[in-house]
DNA sequence: GCCGTTTTCGGCCCGACTGTTTTCAGTCG
């Protein structure tokens, strides 16, 4: 049984057990496992039969979910689940997704009104039997049929990127609002997740109406949910829901810190304050006493952090996972930037599937920056693309040794992104790959084999002597395409084994690999290169997005090869 | 259900907003 599957399974007991009114924290303690479970990039089973470890040994995991894991993994079933989904059929769970509607009322409404379904509850409020219910009313049922349409919307999360338009639509909104001394966005959005499920406004001002009129005339917004005194609520045409916070100016560390989370990394900061006799939220940081609470500090976050003697976390580290650790043996890593960056090594050009020429491919690189462009066009079986053959790959070289010599400051390499065919093995033959500056190998077609075909693909691929990095390694496409079925651990320490490069590639789309797995590479001390997989001169604008993938997984300059001059990265390469 | 140099029991982050109450429960983040 895989680890999602076990996490999965956790997330659905939670989820049953909140519906049926169990201890809140009994609830998170299943959340809190399914979470560590499925950020695990070492299968689960194999700690199992490793003897010298226990599960128990893992942080939330005691006696009681370390068997059920086990009950899991031996049978493929967990006994307390299937009666729970005999008793409550698991369409109920959709009711939850209804904004609006928790735990208590969807239960409410599934014992007095025998509701299952969507459906149901849709008609139910038609008729007018929902208001009747103790604890409901006119409004609640009109909020519920208003809200049913995006009970499926509501999973959808949208790219970091499509927010970041949003985010700077916003800004520009916002600059002609004489009551706001400053804005800023906080959430998934600036701890850079790869998806944002909503964005997070936070304003310094005293004129919060003022404030919440001038946001109510953003040109996005469609409805208000809700407007109180310092919290409101929209959403915007496109479904998105953007909430404003109006804060003092000395509380705006405090806000800013809160309203930044992940709610994990809160809640563990929170709990720490605890012990101090200090308390947090999102005024500022508070001493407790016998007299009352005594303000000692809010206006930034280096207040808030500071009262608890930590540094102010990077907000991408900021998810609960290793950071308050670090926190503890000594400073934090100083994680990679954009401005670190010195070149790109995976792109396309027009002699396959890319919109522009290796003159204007290059151009760009160079605007932007950059001191050297790989380029590295489809092999031959990506037949799609109109795929390299040996002599066009070769032609195609001989073009960029005559480019080369007309450059100063900047050099092309010459490299392929050669596809990793479904039978195993590499789609160019092994002397011309020997004449690359850099290959790229991936996987294009069968995706849907075993874990063990695409597994041993790779790891063939990544012993391959003329490979230089495995590109986009786990195939993903976010909101699109699942991750091919690889596993990811015997990648990594592959690539360790061998002294292989993974690529990040940075389209926000792919984020491949992910924020989890580059810290998981870089663990084992594999190197990461941050690509853009640019098939136009603006894609490599896409850069910052891989930069931020790679800081959540807590990569530092050192962990990026491409942010190497062109001579280290050569000498590294051995060219 | 987890966890422990303040605890093996009794804690577990904290507050805003809404709608339904007549002082608060539920939901959300």
């Amino acid at each position: 049984m895989k680890n999602t599957q076990i996490a999965d399974s956790f997330d659905q007991l939670a989820d049953l057990l909140e519906f049926q009114g169990a201890n809140p924290f009994r609830v998170r303690a299943y959340r809190n496992a399914a979470r560590l479970i499925r950020d695990l990039t070492e299968p689960i089973a194999g700690i199992l039969a490793d003897g010298q470890r226990k599960l128990t040994d893992l942080p939330g995991i005691g006696q009681d979910l370390a068997a059920k894991i086990e009950t899991l993994v031996e049978t493929g079933e967990l006994p307390q689940l299937s009666e729970l989904l005999a008793a409550v059929p698991p369409s109920v769970l959709t009711l939850l997704r209804v904004p609006g509607l928790g735990p208590k009322k969807a239960a409410l409404l599934h014992s007095m009104l025998g509701i299952t379904t969507l459906e149901e509850l849709q008609a139910a409020c038609e008729a007018g039997r929902v208001r009747e219910l103790k604890g409901f009313g006119a409004k609640t049922e009109q909020a519920i049929l208003d809200n049913i349409q995006f009970a499926v919307k509501a999973q959808e999360r949208i790219y970091w990127a499509e927010a970041d338009f949003v985010v700077e639509s916003l800004r520009e909104h916002f600059s002609d609002c004489s009551a706001m001394e400053r804005v800023e966005f906080a959430g998934s959005y600036r701890r850079g997740r790869d998806t944002i499920g909503d964005l997070d406004v936070l304003v310094v001002s005293t004129e919060s109406d003022q404030v919440m009129d001038h946001f109510e005339k953003f040109s996005s917004v469609s409805e208000v949910i809700a407007r109180g005194d310092t919290k409101m609520s929209v959403r915007t045409l496109e479904g998105l829901q953007i909430d404003l916070r109006v804060v003092e100016a000395k509380s705006f560390g405090a806000a800013l810190q809160y309203f930044t989370g992940s709610k994990d990394h809160n809640v563990v900061l929170r709990g720490l304050a605890r012990q101090r006799n200090l308390k947090i939220n999102e005024y500022g940081v508070f001493r407790l006493t016998d007299e009352g609470e005594q303000y000692i500090g809010g206006a930034t976050e280096e207040e808030v952090y500071g009262a608890m003697d930590l540094p102010v976390f990077p907000p991408e580290l900021r998810e609960a996972r290793q950071e308050f650790a670090w926190a503890e043996q000594g400073p934090l890593p100083k994680l990679v930037e954009l401005s670190d960056i010195r070149g790109d090594l995976h792109a396309h050009t027009d002699e396959t599937d890319g919109r522009g020429s290796l003159r204007e491919m290059a151009e760009a690189a160079q605007q932007r920056g950059l001191s050297y462009l790989a380029i590295t066009d489809h092999s031959q079986r990506v037949s799609m693309a109109q795929g390299l053959n040996p002599e066009r790959l070769l032609a195609q070289w001989a073009r960029i040794d005559r480019f080369n010599a007309t450059l100063t400051n900047f050099r092309v390499l010459k490299g392929i992104e050669c596809d990793i065919l479904e039978r195993g093995g590499m789609d160019l033959p092994d002397d011309v790959l020997a004449q690359a500056d850099w290959v790229n190998a991936s996987i294009h077609y069968g995706q849907r084999q075993s874990r063990a075909q695409i597994t041993e693909r790779i790891l063939q691929a990544i012993e391959h002597p003329h490979v230089t990095a495995i590109a986009h390694p786990t195939g993903r496409l976010i909101n699109r395409r699942e991750a091919y079925d690889v596993d990811i651990d015997a990648v990594i320490k592959a690539a360790a084994q061998h002294r292989k490069i993974l690529e990040l590639n940075a389209n926000p789309q792919r984020l491949d690999l992910n924020d989890i797995y580059c810290a998981a590479a870089k663990s084992q001390g594999v190197l990461i290169v941050i690509s853009t997989d640019a098939h136009e001169p603006a894609g490599f604008d896409d850069m910052r997005y891989g930069v931020l993938q790679a800081r959540r997984g807590g990569l530092t300059k050192a962990d990026v090869v491409n942010t190497r001059s062109l001579p280290q990265l050569l000498k590294l390469l051995k060219k």
